[in-house]
DNA sequence: GCCGTTTTCGGCCCGACTGTTTTCAGTCG
């Protein structure tokens, strides 16, 4: 078994037997043993179990070193295979019904013989949840609301989609004049490519009139939690939104604690500790003395250790000896060592952008005609736009045959030599791959062309090696500019296919072939993770909305926020290229 | 289940909020 897979048995062990009622402590030490794993690498642990020293490892004790050597060995755990048969299959479930922890999970199943959502949701329905000790008609209401909209509740949200929802709260909190500062935190921050919830931190003196525009809000569907210092409202679309209020010293504090990641904070405290220091969202504290614990300070109140002063975020980091490290980086993943070194890379910003390449038109499933598309271009400000319309074998998509993409070719020739606009437009195409990796034009028609997406667009379920290979006979065909979204992924709906993306990295790089990130909010692909590692090798990259309507051509944004992620800077990006030069890489690639 | 320059036993992160309580347990982040 590989890490992630034993840290899941580790985490699931955990969940059972919080649900047995076991020790709390004990379920924390598989937790954090889980996490643990998570941060160690493959050869670290391998070479742990075979030396036996995982237990010198903090946190691992002799009862876990067992347990990760059976699962590394063997892959079971009659362990977890004996406990997880002791608890009904169904209880899990009900772990994620807002409201419902597992002290209360196992009254209910006590007293209720509810160990299952449909069986819960019978007894509240028959009035008995209410009757019970501890219970009264509001938890019952909760349980039933929250069982009905667990879809909704549950669910992630694309980042734009949760940037929209959170965008019209940002800008009305700050308009509040006891607002003094305000910004959303955690994943929407991080531009992750998925959200849980929005989380708002205001500095403020005067928290109740604030808490009272939040909670008032339009769009707000139910309020579930209402205090002094924070409050969470469910918005109609589903989606939760968390606010917090602290006083204005606070506030960076507290704004890089909400961020995250949780992996970040956790080589961020770590770090201050190292330093004689305590971070936490409070404050940055001397740590304490051997003798008095934070609560006793805590308690001690004004005469307690006093935080060191952050006005910026750049301060933070500064105190422990680093550079600012922008939110998008804060993942865990070396960004901490790097600022240490001052070697962050410079991100890409929106402004670097230049053009967008991969765009549709009415020609073929576009909603917009060329010269729409390329007006909205203009109103960009973009230099160029790149125009490919899927080809001929993409029916459903109304692909282009080789007729009316030389009647297209022909058309933006005229746009642009007629100068109505001032964005160039490149001639283009998003290419089938077919599934034995050919393309779907012949070398004569593509060789007419500015430059040349190549996607798969079909027989997504093809193995592993069979679609690598299929991707990389399309990359090393002489006439291909850059590969299209890598995965086919589309974000909460549809995994992508299967494909080594290490040697699709390589082939692209030595044929010097572009793979685009592509910026449609539902796809980011290809996805951050693999972009550090692939622009380090000499991978380029093209910011492709991939735009559907004149609206959509606004997606560069979000994929600038997913190519910061992968750590990319301006030179990385193609399209920050001035027309000029852009012109001259695409020609000299068609050499 | 883990840990220890104060401990091999007795701690382990904690503050805010809700709901059901009449002084607090449970949940959440």
């Amino acid at each position: 078994m590989n890490k992630t897979e034993i840290a899941a048995v580790l985490t699931d062990i955990a969940t059972l037997l919080e649900l047995k009622g076991e020790n709390p402590f004990k379920t924390r030490a598989y937790q954090s043993g889980a996490r643990l794993l998570e941060g160690m690498t493959e050869d670290e642990i391998a070479r742990r179990v075979e030396a036996g020293t995982l237990e010198e490892v903090k946190g691992i004790g002799e009862a876990l070193a067992q347990k990760i050597t059976e699962l590394h060995r063997t892959g079971r755990l009659e362990f977890h295979e004996k406990l997880k048969a002791s608890v009904p299959a169904g209880l899990v479930d009900l772990l994620s019904i807002p409201g419902l922890g597992t002290k209360k999970i196992r009254a209910l199943q006590d007293k209720l013989g509810a160990d299952s959502i449909e069986k819960l949701k019978a007894a509240c329905e028959a009035g008995q949840v209410a009757a019970l000790e501890g219970f009264g008609d509001k938890s019952q209401e909760k349980i039933l609301s929250g069982i009905r909209n667990r879809e909704a509740y549950g669910r992630r949200h694309l980042w734009l989609e949760a940037q929209e929802a959170g965008a019209p709260i940002l800008a009305g909190l700050r308009a509040l004049a006891a607002v003094q500062q305000v910004e959303s935190c955690g994943s929407l921050r991080r531009r992750m490519e998925t959200v849980g919830d929005l989380d708002f931190l205001v500095a403020t003196t005067e928290p109740s009139p604030v808490v009272e525009w939040f909670v008032s809000q339009p769009h707000v569907k139910e309020v579930t939690a209402r205090g002094d210092l924070k409050a969470s409202v469910r918005l109609e679309s589903g989606l939760q939104a968390d606010l917090r209020l602290v006083p204005p010293e606070q506030f960076v504090f507290t704004l890089h604690h909400l961020t995250g990641s949780k992996d970040h904070n956790v080589q961020m405290r770590q770090r201050a500790l190292e330093r004689g220091l305590s971070l936490s969202e409070w404050g940055l504290f001397p740590a304490e003395d051997k003798h008095g614990s934070t609560a006793e300070a805590k308690k001690a109140g004004a005469t307690g250790p006093k935080s060191l002063a952050a006005k910026t975020e750049a301060d933070l980091f500064r105190h422990l000896g680093l550079e600012f490290i922008p939110p998008e980086l804060r993942e865990g993943r070396g960004e901490v060592e790097a600022a240490e070194q001052r070697k962050l890379p410079e991100l890409v910003t929106e402004a670097d952008i230049r053009g967008v390449f991969h765009n549709h038109t009415t020609a073929s499933d576009g909603h917009n005609t060329l010269e729409e598309m390329t007006a909205a271009a203009e109103a960009l400000g973009m230099e160029y736009l790149g125009i490919a319309d899927h080809s001929k074998s993409s029916f459903q998509a109304r692909g282009l045959d080789e007729a009316r993409l030389e009647q297209q070719i022909a058309e933006i020739k005229r746009l642009n030599e007629s100068k109505k606009f001032k964005t160039w437009v490149f001639s283009g195409t998003e290419c089938d791959i077919l599934p034995d990796g050919r393309l779907d034009f012949s070398d004569a028609m593509l060789a007419q062309l500015d430059y040349v997406v190549v996607s798969v667009h079909s027989s997504f379920r093809q193995e592993r090696e069979v679609m690598t290979q299929r991707i990389i006979k399309a990359i090393e065909h002489p006439h291909v500019t850059m590969l299209g979204h890598l995965t086919g992924r589309l974000l909460l709906e549809r995994e992508g296919y299967d494909v080594e993306v290490d040697r699709i990295v390589d082939a692209a790089i030595a044929n010097g072939v572009a793979i685009e990130l592509n910026a449609s909010p539902m796809r980011l692909d290809m996805d951050w993770r693999h972009w550090r590692k692939a622009a380090e090798k000499g991978l380029l990259t093209s910011i492709n909305p991939d735009a559907h309507r004149t609206a959509q051509l606004d997606y560069y944004k979000t994929g600038v926020g997913a190519a910061r992620k992968g750590w990319l800077t301006k030179e990385q990006v193609l399209t920050t290229r001035p027309l000029a030069d852009m012109k001259k890489w695409l020609a000299a690639r068609r050499k």
